[in-house]
DNA sequence: GTCTATATAACGATAGAC
DNA sequence: GTCTATCGTTATATAGAC
């Protein structure tokens, strides 16, 4: 009983610690981020984030993968499912856009520390969804063969989906100024988008 | 003559740390920048950096805004012209690609630094980029009445466009991975949507 | 203007008591 | 496991000779 009171407590603060690394991480980036500032705000003292995880490079590496992991996966999942093409790209721009509001500094996160050291990108992470694009593609074809839209490659398709998604949350700041909007407009403009992107797109698409 | 003499001799010594710290922080950020780096690329001094510009976030500011100015410029330069709204959105993807492919750094550095310090996006920079979406909607509305194109917001548009040539850019190290693309082959893909981006833009417009 | 040498502060990391 | 105290290093910035 004792010993499972530790293990619950140890699990804890080392979940503690990781929360308040994700929320600084992600904020300021690795350069950026200060251990101080972490330990503060997981309430514990500097010299336990090295006694959970040795080194600054190490707690980074465990944000990082558990970051890269679910954005990857929550593009990879409505994109491999067996919908009709329709009705999966509907469901990628809401569910996607639904997951960027609930962590809109992910992307520049990822994107940034992945431009500075490109090696952190494992090949593991990728496994799932390289697969995808060749089912798509095949998605495209059927329905380019029926007449029912205009043809295009896959590459292009998902680069499209995914950068229209993804820019206006990664380049707030400059948008939500050039647009004159305040905060809660510009929200209100990303959220509205979620039906724009996708009837932008099906137009583009139509025969 | 000696006064001219010195003029140039500063002016230049000034550029070179100029160059060699748009080199640095472009590609590391503020955080990661280190002044030791930036002088030996200017083959001088680490003082000479406190001489000319006085601190490492002064020398900063000059080279961010600098940055800013050129990409809005890059931007707002074709899409303000008088040209046709077909032509002027043909004209804007080709020429704001190849500024990305000339600097393909700029808009991660710029996106980084302006979701860290948003205070950093001065009222000056944005002053000719705001008359410019009413202009856009005017000729958006008359080619609608006419029966030409799809109605759509100018706010949508712009934003579409920008975020289709940049987020290919910013999110490279991902994409390439997952498109299992070689650089040189990942090159030639971002090359080749000018024209696919245009394609689709225009496809989503057609009536 | 340009250099060397150094002041001063902050950071990541560890030692050692409890 | 958790703390305090501190080590060793490195960063920006400045002082002062030339």
């Amino acid at each position: 009983m004792v010993e499972t009171q530790v293990g619950h407590k140890t699990r804890s603060v080392e979940q503690n610690i990781f929360d308040a690394a994700e929320e600084i991480f992600h904020e300021h980036g690795f350069d950026g981020a200060r251990m101080q500032e972490i330990a503060d705000r997981a309430g514990i003292n500097k010299a336990m984030l090295h006694y959970y995880f040795r080194s600054k490079d190490r707690l980074f590496q465990t944000v990082f993968s558990a970051a890269l992991d679910r954005m990857l996966q929550r593009i990879v999942e409505p994109l491999a499912s067996d919908l009709p093409l329709g009705i999966k790209i509907r469901r990628f721009v809401e569910t996607y856009v639904d997951e960027l509001h609930r962590h809109p500094k992910m992307p520049g996160f990822i994107i940034t520390e992945l431009n500075r050291h490109p090696e952190r990108l494992k090949e593991a992470a990728l496994k799932h969804i390289v697969p995808v694009l060749p089912k798509i593609q095949e998605q495209i074809d059927e329905s380019v063969g029926e007449g029912r839209i205009k043809p295009v490659e896959a590459e292009d398709l998902i680069v499209n989906l995914v950068s229209l998604c993804t820019f206006p949350f990664l380049a707030r700041p400059v948008m939500q100024a050039v647009l004159g909007a305040d905060p809660s407009r510009y929200d209100a403009f990303l959220d509205k988008r979620k039906t724009s992107i996708t009837d932008f797109v099906f137009n583009a698409l139509q025969t």
